[in-house]
DNA sequence: CTTGCTCCTCTAGTCGCTAGAGGAACTAGG
DNA sequence: CCTAGTTCCTCTAGCGACTAGAGGAGCAAG
């Protein structure tokens, strides 16, 4: 309505935390707000558009580096696109690879709970497994 | 050979690197080894092994205080493995869990990177999605 | 006017390492 | 025996992206 908000307002419209928000000014990634005489930040529909934004690439797990430039892109609508389209693309890539990898780690981990015999841990196969990396397919993966 | 080996070497044998093996150390996964008289540590066999076995569980996304619960049962052959498979079922639900928030995440950066025309910032599909949750798929998506 | 909520700043902790400084001790060659 | 190069030692600080908590001030309702 007024279009001022608290911090609080913010992070209950935006969904990001309290701290986060404050984390978020301090590292340069929103603007730092006017304030209120009490010494309040007080926002407005731009910032908490830039907080949705912010809050919407993290969850697509986009690091804060690559939102500092997806930001700038956005200000500047004249530009073209193709800074966007590739990091969006490298992401993409990077999600590919820990998929694979996940998923072929998930395999392992099947293996290992379907061998278990529930008996003692001396025959435990995910003690086993886990003990000899020879007994694994999980060669040279990367990462999860 | 000897059954003695200094840290590089046992490094090179368990892939884990120099630093990493005496933060393990430090953190108390790894058992302080004997030192040489130049005050260098001195591992064996067992150490190698337990360190294989660390390297091979962390390889496999497992957290350091689930290791360290793993190795625990380890040299207590005589318990049941309940507690080993528990471990491990656990993980394997937070690896699916992570292949599915993944995939939802693929196919949203997919819609976005097919979505891009090439042309200008303001009417990029990238940022468009990123600015506006309304037109996405991925709501209440875990984090990746 | 007091209660209780929100806000402020600041520091320190999380996880699992990684990097670097500054120095001591081994190893191989001359 | 000396030297050069490598490996080792300890220690501190940094990474990313927050999260937690202390200690205090403002503010709105009863």
């Amino acid at each position: 309505m007024t279009g001022i908000f608290t911090i609080g307002d913010a992070a209950r419209e935006s969904g990001v935390k309290v701290p986060t928000i404050r984390y978020y000014e301090e590292i340069g990634l929103l603007p730092s707000p006017p304030r209120t005489e009490g010494g309040r930040r007080a926002y407005g529909a731009t910032d908490l558009r830039r907080l949705a934004f912010i809050r919407h690439a993290r969850e697509l797990g986009f690091e804060i580096d690559a939102i500092r430039t997806l930001l700038k892109l956005q200000d500047e609508p004249d530009q073209s696109c193709a800074a966007a389209d590739a990091i969006a693309r490298d992401h993409l890539a990077g999600v590919e690879r820990r998929i694979a990898s996940l998923t072929a780690l998930r395999a392992e981990l099947q293996r290992m709970v379907e061998g278990c015999s529930h008996g003692h841990v001396a025959s435990c196969r995910v003690i086993e497994i886990l003990a000899d990396h020879g007994e694994c397919a999980h060669h040279q993966g990367g990462r999860a």
